[in-house]
DNA sequence: ACGCATTTTGCAACCGGTTGCAAAGATGAG
DNA sequence: CTCATCTTTGCAACCGGTTGCAAAATGCGT
């Protein structure tokens, strides 16, 4: 079916070294061989098999892009930013959808039978022993949206959760409430864990501000609406910080659904600042978390990893801003 | 680094043969044998190259899942469905992100030189060319969410877009409404044109129902609103057919902007039921698109065209339904 | 124990490329 | 024109597997 190497070397007249060559960057070919070599590869429709050149030159091209957040409306735009990052840099996303599973065993036994030239693990759920499992594997991984820690064992590129939680804390504190609350994802997601001590520790400086905190269960709109419903039981706080922006979808719709006014009543802000966040009618003031930042740097670092195999794990974490929207009261003066 | 069939037939004193062997299915080994071989695989954590194999075989398990559609929130759902139910059949998913790219020459060469065994086409905003390009290379191709014609050249899996514009038509005449309109995608999209070709046949034969049509750029949120808000220049219908979900949405949230009611004042049917639809803050009535019907006979459709390489292009439509909530008011009676 | 049918096994060639090496060819200096 | 040097070329081995074929081993009936 597909046209072989050999046959453009017969129909070429030359060697089948001579075409290898002239479809290999930097190799040594006369420009008459090579033109003869590309008339008839033209003429044949051929193109090189990648798969087949791999075997020699350990090298795929191939990028295993794990994820478990398929049901976070950011997702896309992740997808969306590393598939065009990775293209644009001559890599293939191979696809590796996590949703159930929790042990990095098979993923890495698959990934290793297609001989991907490296990991992205792009997650803010996943525990940190899943991309070391893949390290330990002996694959060049990047954790993005991962946890920043002192002495990371992978690389890890995301935004410091802790200095975002100080941020939503500063940001509530600013516009004089006195009693705020932390409506977190899933308590075990470092991400929730960090935002959540960020914001404590914010606003331990301020003691005569009341500080409360739950958890939905997950990062999704029924989770965060639940949650709020639950918590509108009792007297709300006046203001909350919530995991992230699906999450405060979902507490918004339940403070609405109980006839209470967003920001007066109260004051949401959110952490992603996905699309949807600025769509006029929810017009979600939040937290920007700077993907495409993210995103390229997750890339750049798996590619020089993966040149530099033993690079000394390294830590890139972005600057995140709030974007003033309509959920949250305005600054006083 | 990787260890390979030698090594594990070293080891296990038997020939690369056997081993080969013991990890292809149905190939004729001794218990003896396979428990030798298995147990030094073990040992050195072999697991063989699924790339060398297809060299031989002639497989790779690689399916291209090609789309343009990173920007709508329904695509979130329509890539959990494909990547998890490409990896139950044990198939690996190589996403292609069309975003800007309109010639299927790149990607019909990058796709055979990764040697894909499949490629699955999820777009309903590509013209049928291109899906054809790919059969011409000698690919086996699905579209899905493609057009249906009466002499398919590839197969396509969706839904009958016309028959969907009929329904909702039906649903607006039911509720009595005298002044209805369909505001649609971008005009080149087949899915748009059919909708629209549905929607005005049936109510052709309705001559007291007046009735309008225009369209918006994109199927987005952004094109949705900039389109309703121009249509609320002038009297606007009581109730309009769009062309999808994130439109409606858009459109509602022109609407409420205005100071309007949905649905007394418009009324609002979407198409797809994209999980947001549901959220209780959006409440919309939509008509359902069966999106895990359509993938999973996609991914059947894929796999038998790979096996049976000139099968007959088939068609594979999947009914919708209304989806009864709060953007179209209640059926009279 | 023997002969025959059936498995099981290893050899060697092959899949589609790449690459070290030495021979062949081109280039330039003298 | 010769010789030394540099470039280009083809050979052959290799990457990590698979597979047709014939030889070796096994199982079975008697």
């Amino acid at each position: 079916m597909a046209v072989t190497l050999k046959e453009v070397a017969e129909r070429a007249g030359v060697s089948r070294s001579a075409v290898s060559r002239t479809f290999t960057e930097g190799a040594s070919v006369s420009a008459r061989t090579r033109a003869k070599v590309e008339k008839a590869a033209r003429e044949l429709g051929y193109s090189p098999n990648a798969l087949a050149s791999s075997l020699t030159t350990g090298r795929t091209k191939l990028i295993g892009l794990v994820s478990n957040n398929f049901h976070n409306p950011i997702f896309l735009e992740v997808f969306d930013l590393f598939t065009r990052g990775l293209q644009d840099r001559g890599l293939r996303p191979l696809l590796v959808n996590l949703s159930d599973e929790t042990d990095p065993a098979n993923s890495i036994r698959m990934l290793r039978q297609y001989s991907v030239d490296g990991v992205i693990v792009a997650s803010s759920t996943l525990p940190p022993s899943f991309a070391e499992a893949f390290r330990d594997a002996g694959l060049p991984v990047v954790h993005s949206f991962g946890r920043y820690t002192t002495s990371p064992y992978v690389h890890v590129v995301g935004i410091d959760n802790i200095a975002c939680g100080r941020m939503a804390a500063r940001a509530l504190v600013a516009r004089g409430h006195r009693r705020v609350a932390f409506l977190g994802g899933p308590p075990g997601a470092t991400s929730t864990q960090d935002r959540e001590r960020g914001f404590l520790e914010e606003l331990a400086r301020h003691p005569e501000i009341a500080v409360s905190v739950t958890h939905a269960t997950a990062y999704s709109f029924d989770a965060g609406r639940a949650e709020m419903q639950r918590l509108l039981q009792s007297p709300p706080a006046e203001a909350y910080f919530c995991g992230d922006d699906v999450l405060s979808i979902g507490a918004l719709s339940a403070i609405r659904d109980a006839g209470l006014r967003v920001p007066e009543d109260i004051g949401i802000i959110g952490l992603n600042d996905m699309a949807m966040a600025r769509w006029q009618n929810i017009d979600l003031t939040t937290i920007r978390q700077p993907l495409a930042e993210i995103i390229g740097a997750s890339i750049d670092l798996v590619v020089a990893t993966i040149e530099t195999p033993d690079r000394y794990p390294e830590t890139r974490l972005f600057p995140c801003r709030v974007v003033e929207r309509g959920t949250l009261r305005a600054l006083p003066g």
